[in-house]
DNA sequence: GACAATATATACCGATAGGTATATTTGATG
DNA sequence: CATCAAATATACCTATCGGTATATATTGTC
């Protein structure tokens, strides 16, 4: 790795939490500066404007999550596992991903919904991964003879991740686990009581 | 009603859907002034400061729907026609509450959560609100015999509000109505099923 | 309609925003 | 170790930020 895309990692991974907790407009290149101990003609000889350091931080942050997931999910056999362990990582993370501002998808759609900015695109590219991800679960699950034939992979999807977001929103707004600990509990038992063959 | 009393009404009811669109960082006292036709004069006489205007214009962007969601779930007597009802509110005031900007609770909620801001704490008395009212609806309708007793009302209010407010994130965000819509026919059957009686 | 009081506009403030041109430093290569 | 290119820092730009002091309308009251 050359020096340049060493530091550009850098920057990436420093000034990530920061455009998560702050949004676009709420983060100044004065905290990325300060943040990073570099200058701004060190950001702007790594990136073309701000609005790519954010979409880059966007990517890492979102990607970062991901790859965790894949680890925890990834060697789970049975589809109904898989998707209950998919459930309980985002009980388990959340100090971690609170301490780091919420979930990236979540703060990025709201941010951006009402722009016409390159994070709106990837946003919604995003959510439609996450989407697909919990579609192929399901689906394959139904295939293999896991998960009964009368679930509907995508509105179950839709369901999932209305919890998952729902109830990070409440809790992190409000200081209480509670909410999305009693989702991931409502998903748990949902995916025993009318998924699991 | 005297002429200070006005402009800030006006003032309020004009900047309200730009506050819930930008947010507090992305919305400049120029928006401010553009949108109303009046002058920096004119708002700080109105208003101690920024600060004060956001949370006047989030005031009213909640109470502008509670008022709303009383007038058409107020009305209804059974318990879980009631519930039926309120989810079916947003699934027909989708369209209104996305030219607005969606919904002011979670937009701030999403906004304020990594500040100390008084916006902050106006939205953990709203979450707070919101959860209380559909505590109230579950809770009288077990006692009248209307909702099975062993519904545990608080959980039933965090799955609620999840879904309405995931819902609303994922069809703002991806332009697809299908996602909310989704969730409150999910809700319904929830609530017909292991609700009612 | 004169007069106060109230409400709005004007003009200005220092600070900081994002961004750029250029100077300086750093690191790799001969 | 000298050289040159790549990477970073410095200095500076204009525009705009939120906010204020003061001047000017506008309003209600007698």
């Amino acid at each position: 790795m050359g020096k340049a895309e060493e530091t550009r990692k850098f920057i990436i991974e420093t000034v990530a939490p920061i455009f998560n907790m702050h949004g676009y407009e709420g983060t100044a290149l004065s905290q990325l500066t300060e943040a990073t101990g570099l200058t701004k003609g060190a950001l702007y000889g790594n990136f073309k404007n701000k609005q790519e350091i954010a979409l880059a931080a966007l990517e890492y942050n979102i990607s970062r999550i991901r790859s965790e997931i894949s680890d925890t999910v990834g060697p789970i056999r049975n589809s109904c596992d898989k998707l209950a362990v998919f459930a309980v990582f985002y009980r388990n993370m959340f100090d971690e991903i609170s301490r780091r501002g919420g979930c990236p998808i979540l703060n990025a759609a709201i941010d951006s919904d009402d722009t016409e900015l390159p994070l709106h695109g990837f946003v919604i590219r995003s959510i439609d991964q996450w989407m697909g991800m919990l579609i192929l679960i399901v689906t394959r699950g139904i295939k293999r003879g896991e998960i009964k034939k009368d679930i509907d992979p995508e509105a179950f999807a839709t369901l999932f991740i209305s919890l998952i977001e729902g109830g990070i929103m409440l809790s992190k707004a409000t200081g209480a686990r509670m909410h999305l600990e009693r989702n991931v509990a409502y998903l748990i038992d949902k995916i025993n009581a009318d998924l699991r063959i």
